[in-house]
RNA sequence: GGUGCCAUAGCUCAGUUGGUAGAGCAAAGGACUGAAAAUCCUUGUGUCCCUGGUUCGAUUCCAGGUGGCACCA
């Protein structure tokens, strides 16, 4: 029988947490987090990591095994999961895999081109012509490297441009024809689950979970933190607001709202994301027994 | 009770020397295959409080009304 792994999706703040423990303890799996940013071992008050009691609970993986200053990325996590899978599958049928980072997610369940490792220096190379000839000049010169990428990717976002031309210059290859718009083939099956709720309760549960977060100390968290500021582990929500409380740019009522606004965008681009995937079954997060049910019928049957 | 000020987008307000209106904030929709909690794109019709008057034309001027605020009694 083939296995299966449940992935667990959803914006930010819908309550994906809970649930992801019961359905593992249903189904006697363990967890692996797909969150971008609880990866890393110093985030956890800004990144909602389980409570001790939740990580008790059920054995997660992926949480916390980076430093901030370690390089990351979703081709990485890709492939550590997918390793890490090949191993727990020998003893177990069912992973649950729960986050909300959108491209984790699909770094897993449906795989990224393999692309060259780009060299620090280049990188480097590249954002300094940013900064002295603009990103003008880099993106006149992208459209005589690679006219193909060029005419399709969103040509005003300044990060598209600068990750095709690092390619480029690190094998000399257009980053276009790196791209093979397929998706990997995977030895188990994946089930797919997301979350929903009203829009209105979702933001209040935002809301609120913001302020729980400073109760629990967000600030002396950032605080411990600001000197990593520029890394971009910590160009996250929770932390670069608190970071221009903390430089006297505003004060903490100021920073608190902006948090909150800028969670409440993200859960938006998290559900503009999901929803594309027609493979995803949604439910309201209550739905214990329902979603449970979906996975036992659609596991049995594949 | 009297006087004055105010009433315009979800909120705070600007504005129209009379030709049906726009900023900030909030919000909505979207793109996105290696920095992704990142990065980028798009979206402002709203009884301009109500009724009447003047006018070719009123959200704008005038009168009355209603509501709010302030001061005086």
């Amino acid at each position: 029988m083939k296995k299966n792994l449940i992935v667990i999706v959803g914006p930010t703040g819908i309550g994906k947490t809970d649930l992801s423990i019961d359905i593992a303890k249903s189904f006697s799996s363990e967890i692996i987090s797909s969150d971008s940013r609880q990866i890393y071992r110093e985030m956890s008050i800004g990144t909602a990591v389980p409570e001790q009691h939740h990580l008790d609970a059920c054995k997660h993986n992926f949480i916390g095994i980076k430093s901030i200053s370690d390089y990351y990325n979703a081709s990485m996590f890709e492939q550590e999961v997918v390793a890490f899978l090949d191993e727990y599958y020998k003893e177990h049928d069912f992973a649950v895999m729960v986050g909300g980072s959108m491209l984790y997610v699909d770094a897993v369940c449906k795989g990224i081109d393999d692309l060259p490792t780009i060299d620090p220096e280049i990188r480097a190379e590249i954002m300094k012509r940013r900064d002295e000839e603009g990103i003008d000049a880099l993106r006149a010169e992208l459209r005589v490297v690679d006219r193909v990428f060029y005419d399709q990717t969103d040509i005003k976002n300044p990060k598209r441009i600068m990750k095709a031309l690092e390619v480029f210059h690190m094998t000399g290859k257009p980053y276009s024809s790196f791209r093979t718009n397929s998706v990997k083939e995977r030895p188990f099956n994946i089930i797919k689950i997301g979350l929903q709720r009203d829009r209105e309760e979702l933001y209040t549960r935002i809301n609120r979970r913001v302020e729980i977060m400073i109760e629990d100390g967000l600030i002396d968290e950032a605080k411990s933190l600001l000197k990593f500021k520029d890394l971009n582990a910590l160009n996250t929500v929770g932390y670069k607001e608190v970071f221009g409380y903390l430089q006297d740019q505003y004060p903490i009522e100021e920073a608190v709202r902006l948090i909150q606004r800028n969670t409440r965008h993200y859960a938006k681009k998290q559900i503009a994301w999901f929803k594309k995937d027609e493979t995803t079954k949604w439910f309201h997060p209550d739905n214990i027994q329902d979603i449970i049910d979906y996975i036992k019928d659609i596991s049995a049957t594949e």
